[in-house]
DNA sequence: TAAAATTGGTATGAACTCCGACCATTAAGA
DNA sequence: TCTTAATGGTCGGAGTTCATACCAATTTTA
């Protein structure tokens, strides 16, 4: 029996690359990404070599390797001694052109990261609505909804967006979710970076912003899933027109 | 500066294991699902073992390995030469018993894995019915819903069923939804087969997937999302149900 | 002040993975 | 029939990654 056309077009879609070969490369972007998303900010401490590592399921070999990379590129200044360790020197200098090109040739990949991303946040912030939240968990959203409506345009403001983001896929409950939306926010720092859109309607932005914790807050998934799917497709419509 | 408990969460949230260590059990596990859900149907033959290991981004000698366990474990068997290959045996004969043990203990990831299908599934039936399908692509999904509508209840239902899915997210073109719906369908096939239900509605399924196609092919993504979110919300249900 | 604890730094050998080249077998085609 | 081509089978060396120690530096604490 032969595969029917249907079939291999199944079969090639379905099989994916194992691995992102070597372990030490990808513990280097999952940590770049996360002091580039705000996760760990300046002047911030990365946890001890030997729990990092098992977070990352890495060896403290590989895992020591990456940080000696994010060193060398000055993102990180590692101090010895009880007390010290790795501390969050600067956010990653990243000049315009070199994200530009960083995205050269791959317009399909990153107009795929906005659909995706159009998916998979509407999702968590109709999930984290339709949870009991407890308390701790509100304070977050709360806190980090402020943050972003305080903190200016630029650099800081972008950092303060993705916690938010991240917030609220965290709320959501969903460890599932929660890893597409980190991935659905690293690919949009890097588009963001390497099109810096002129003045983005922060004031519009932050409107969306207080709209979808307020429905997550007062448990209302359909209203926090729609205004999420507004807030994504703006920022996606914007985008699109400077890929094209 | 000490990071914020609201910091910690993130980052413990964010921060994921690099990898399953261990390409070879990555390729096992990737086939043998791919197996699973009828992506590789029995009798068919799989790509050459070269072909395979570039698509999986392994070297040959690790897809040989791979290759090797699942001969072992009887599901597939493989001849030399010209014309040979390796060939699908037969669906692996998992006992109720066997995959009941495979999901204990697990009751939490596997409610995450019904939240996350009910975004992900949704979201690609919409984006499918966004786009403008190709004449190919419209085939193979009416031929999908002719199969599974044909099909009995069963094991060759459930394929079928996967099938379906999995074409309904190859339609929507984007490699991360994809992706997402062929990790949901795995972890449903799981569960599917440690609770067998005694007999899902088909008919009624039946009914929501022409449904849903119709609404893909006739280019209304509303339909086609409100139509796969109660579909995936009934099968959640009742599995619900059953794992508390 | 000295001991304890915690952190990063170093080293070694085993296991895994990769790459490339070559061999053996078989079916298709000239 | 004979040649060609495609397949799986085998081998060896190089590079990664891992696990497990142990060493060094520094702060905390008794």
């Amino acid at each position: 029996m032969s595969a029917s056309p249907h079939a291999l077009r199944l079969q090639q879609a379905v099989l994916r690359p194992v691995r992102g070969h070597h372990a030490f490369e990808a513990c280097v972007e999952q940590l770049a990404t996360a002091i580039r998303l705000g996760v760990y900010q300046r002047g911030t401490q990365l946890p001890a070599e030997r729990e990092l590592a098992e977070q990352l399921g890495v060896s403290r070999a590989t895992l020591r390797e990456a940080i000696a990379a994010l060193r060398a590129a000055g993102l990180v200044e590692t101090t010895r001694g009880r007390g010290g360790g790795t501390i969050v020197q600067r956010r990653p200098a990243r000049r315009a052109s070199v994200a530009r090109r960083a995205i050269r040739g791959r317009q399909a990949d990153l107009l795929d990261a906005l659909d995706f991303r159009s998916v998979v946040e509407p999702g968590a912030a109709a999930l984290a609505a339709s949870r009991e939240l407890d308390d701790a968990t509100r304070t977050v959203l709360s806190e980090s909804l402020e943050a972003v409506s305080a903190a200016p345009s630029g650099e800081d403001h972008r950092q303060c967006d993705s916690r938010l983001h991240l917030a609220i896929a965290a709320a959501s409950g969903s460890t599932r979710l929660m890893a597409a939306v980190t991935q659905a926010q690293a690919d949009l720092d890097e588009m963001l970076h390497a099109i810096p859109v002129l003045r983005p309607n922060i004031t519009h932005s932050t409107a969306q912003h207080k709209s979808i914790v307020r429905a997550i807050l007062a448990g209302r998934p359909t209203t926090a899933s729609r205004v999420m799917t507004e807030h994504c497709e703006d920022t996606a419509a914007l985008l699109r027109g400077l890929l094209g």
